[in-house]
RNA sequence: GGAGAGGUGGCCGAGUGGUUAAAGGCAGCAGACUGUAAAUCUGCCCGCGCAAGCGUACGCUGGUUCGAAUCCAGCCCUCUCCA
């Protein structure tokens, strides 16, 4: 890789956010002598966003502290289309209701990582519902299908996955690539963006909003695509069996946002530290360089850095101090989750009602395997009424039972 | 529009009348070992019930049968080829 000169580049490349980019000595001038607005375009398919978009989210973060400019562009028309891209089934179709309060809850998340006003570097948002929706379809056709030939869309990958698979691809799902790469031509237009960021899955859509600027516009845009962050043993980051690992502390408390953190795998905390901590590469470094169970230090650090960034300083280190009590002090924390008891409640009941189990059933099996602890001795008689105290599922997951 | 193939549990994928709550794999959860890591081994993995059992479940709706994921009819959806 060669060095960049500016700092918006140096930076990115060192901490590990650049998968491919398109012009990178052109960008590189670019943002050497400007400020740069680049976007990356959020659908609004969820309440909330999930640690899989994590790294776009620090992607505009790392661009504003280098003094360019973010643009948030909330998908409020490409949402009622559906990115085909690495799905087998088309999305559901969500109402306006929907799409409008998914996105008021995505845009909370970006409150907490961008700054947001009217200077030169702050934070904008944009939503292409208010381009997409008044399109008139015969001259948009007319405009912008001449540039697009089908040959070439039949390549792309989120088509072609489809197609190969054996899996439907509606016409409409098919056009949203076309509509993404109209936005960046709009936002070019409206608000003279120059790049878009986004997953490596977006490269195509990227470079096709890259070849309508230059062939319609003249303009010269450039794409900078994400790593896609798996963990080291090869899962996509952020899916776990209980769900999504949700950005939102009313999907996702931030004791359990800690505790996702917390849990990375050894070969992952030096990535993870740089990629979504603001610490130093040196400090990274000497976290990154510790042996053995010592490595148990750095993830404190990475789940109380990444936690106080998303929920505060306050909340992370009170999960910091909750951890501590309950696995190293055999005490219980106030950050646990904290299930109120009804009478003649069971157990396995209050294991069910607290969420460790899906069902009474898993709950009485978890019983049976012996997995289940109530202040720290085992309960092995299934049909135990339920008492306050600590509740405890294997060695990871604890609440608190009161009356 | 025509012909063929197909729709099974979170996913993949067996199963073509009863012994099938449905093989196997993946994912997941738990136990052991550890460091709240990885790897490995073991157990679990539709719901309700202490249990016997009951209820749901193989695209949908009916039917045949003592008995259906399996047979029949209609419908819906998908794929491939043809037009």
């Amino acid at each position: 890789m060669t060095a960049y000169n500016s700092s918006l580049l140096k930076l990115l490349d060192e901490r590990g956010y650049i998968h491919q980019l398109t012009d990178a000595a052109a960008l590189d001038a670019l943002a050497s002598k400007e400020v740069v607005s680049a976007y990356i375009g959020f659908d609004a398919t969820a309440p909330s966003l999930h640690v899989g978009s994590l790294v776009q989210i620090m992607m505009l973060r790392r661009l504003q502290q280098e003094g360019h400019r973010p643009i948030v562009l909330m998908g409020g028309g490409t949402t009622k289309v559906g990115d085909p891209s690495g799905k087998d089934e088309s999305r559901q179709l969500l109402s306006e209701e929907k799409i409008a309060s998914n996105i008021a809850g995505i845009h909370r998340v970006f409150e907490r990582f961008l700054t947001f006003g009217e200077g030169p570097s702050d934070a904008i948002t944009v939503n292409n519902a208010d381009w997409l929706d008044t399109l008139e379809y015969i001259s948009f056709l007319r405009d912008i299908g001449p540039h697009f030939t089908i040959n070439r869309m039949l390549t792309f990958d989120s088509v072609r996955l489809r197609l190969d698979r054996e899996q439907p691809l509606t016409f409409l799902e098919f056009n949203y690539m076309i509509l993404q790469a109209y936005d960046f031509l709009e936002l070019s237009r409206r608000v003279g963006c120059r790049a878009q960021f986004g997953g490596s899955d977006q490269w195509g859509n990227i470079v096709n909003g890259i070849d309508l600027g230059r062939r319609i516009d003249g303009t010269e845009l450039f794409g900078v695509t994400t790593p896609l962050i798996t963990t080291a043993d090869g899962a996509k980051m952020g899916k776990t069996a209980q769900g999504a690992i949700w950005l939102d502390d009313k999907l996702l408390s931030p004791y359990d946002y800690w505790q996702f953190w917390r849990n990375t795998a050894d070969a992952d905390v030096g990535r993870f530290l740089k990629l979504f901590t603001d610490l130093s590469l040196e400090d990274v470094g000497k976290l990154e360089g510790l042996q053995g169970a010592e490595i148990n230090q750095a993830k404190i650090v990475l789940a109380t850095e990444a936690t106080a960034m998303l929920h505060g300083r306050e909340a992370a280190l009170a999960a910091e101090g909750t951890a501590r009590e309950t696995f190293a002090g055999g005490g219980a924390g106030g950050s646990l989750p904290t299930l109120q008891l009804k009478d003649g409640m069971t157990i396995a009941q209050a294991l069910t009602a607290i969420g460790f189990t899906a069902s009474n059933g898993e709950a009485k099996r978890k019983i049976a395997e012996g997995a289940i602890r109530l202040n720290d001795q085992p309960v092995s008689d299934q049909g135990m009424a339920a008492v306050a105290g600590k509740l405890s599922l294997g060695k990871k997951k604890h609440g608190l039972l009161v009356k």
